[in-house]
DNA sequence: GCGATATCGTCAACCAGGTTGTCGAGTAGC
DNA sequence: GCTACTCGACAACCTGGTTGACGATATCGC
């Protein structure tokens, strides 16, 4: 193995922020010019059935405080609207908006359009490998707290 | 294809955090229970002659304050000393101690000990296929802004 | 039915690491 | 020698995370 141990560390941050940076493009390409990937992710999170708040942190694996301000930013886009449960008059229904569904669909579109120029890169039969591969290493790893970088805004 | 291609970012994500979190396993048992891979990233761009702090704000891509603040958690966890640069008084050269350097060796050896078993994990072949297609795909992107949980503390 | 206990979401305080702006000290150019 | 620039420090602020406390509500046990 040439590659010392740090840089393959390394490459994976790098793949990481490429892809990010990618899809920040298409995704500004596509009408979304200040959408952040943590947006999807958050979406992503509550699900096309909502969820709570206290849910939305476990699924993103952050405090329930955290999931609040995630919850009220994404409420500010338009993103998600407030909904009561029922049966539970505690509780807070996240719900996505048409327009979450509208910047989920092109978030896709965009994810698509990187990976798939990443396998057209390096060949379909080295990438399927890789995803393999990375499925083993990150074994389920939940993203945690996101990288700074991942919502930094687009200089004005 | 049977992965989404959002599926295939986020496994970035999970293997870099995965290998983070490992390493931070490592350097614990190595005897350096609080050091984080930012620590090492920083003295790596500190070199081993030394730069001003200026000089490490740039090779950071961050602002020199940043890098002054840095430069002070360095300081006070013992990896670096403060020297005064002859031609310059207002400059400060900061120099890595001889505990940095021992970081250093400690912080490769877990580099490569994790590296090794993510190479037993998925098996070699698949492994170097999975590093090769990385390094295409990363293009040598610059880190730049660290990621938050890079520096998380571990839990008391 | 009712008290004890647990959970939901909010507020407040704090931390880490980043940013910009300002400023004194020191260097360099004319 | 005066001016302009650079080095590093300080202060203020932003973002996104954390913990702790608390009121409102559910749930359990008797």
């Amino acid at each position: 193995m040439s590659e010392p141990g740090w840089r393959v560390v390394l490459l994976l941050a790098g793949a990481f922020r490429q892809g990010v940076d990618a899809l920040n493009g298409e995704l500004a390409e596509q009408g979304y010019p200040g959408a952040r990937p943590v947006h999807g992710f958050a979406l992503q999170a509550i699900g096309p059935d909502g969820c709570t708040i206290n849910e939305l942190g476990q699924r993103l694996g952050v405090s329930k405080q955290a999931a609040a301000k995630t919850a009220t930013g994404l409420e500010n886009a338009g993103y998600v609207a407030r909904e009561s449960v029922p049966a539970d008059r505690r509780a807070v229904l996240l719900r996505r908006t048409e327009r979450a569904e509208e910047l989920l669909a092109a978030s896709a579109v965009g994810f698509e359009r990187v990976v798939d120029g990443w396998r057209r890169q390096v060949g379909a039969e080295r990438f399927d490998a890789m995803v393999e591969a990375l499925a083993i290493v990150a074994d389920d790893k939940p993203i945690g707290d996101l990288p700074g970088w991942l919502v930094q805004r687009p200089p004005p």
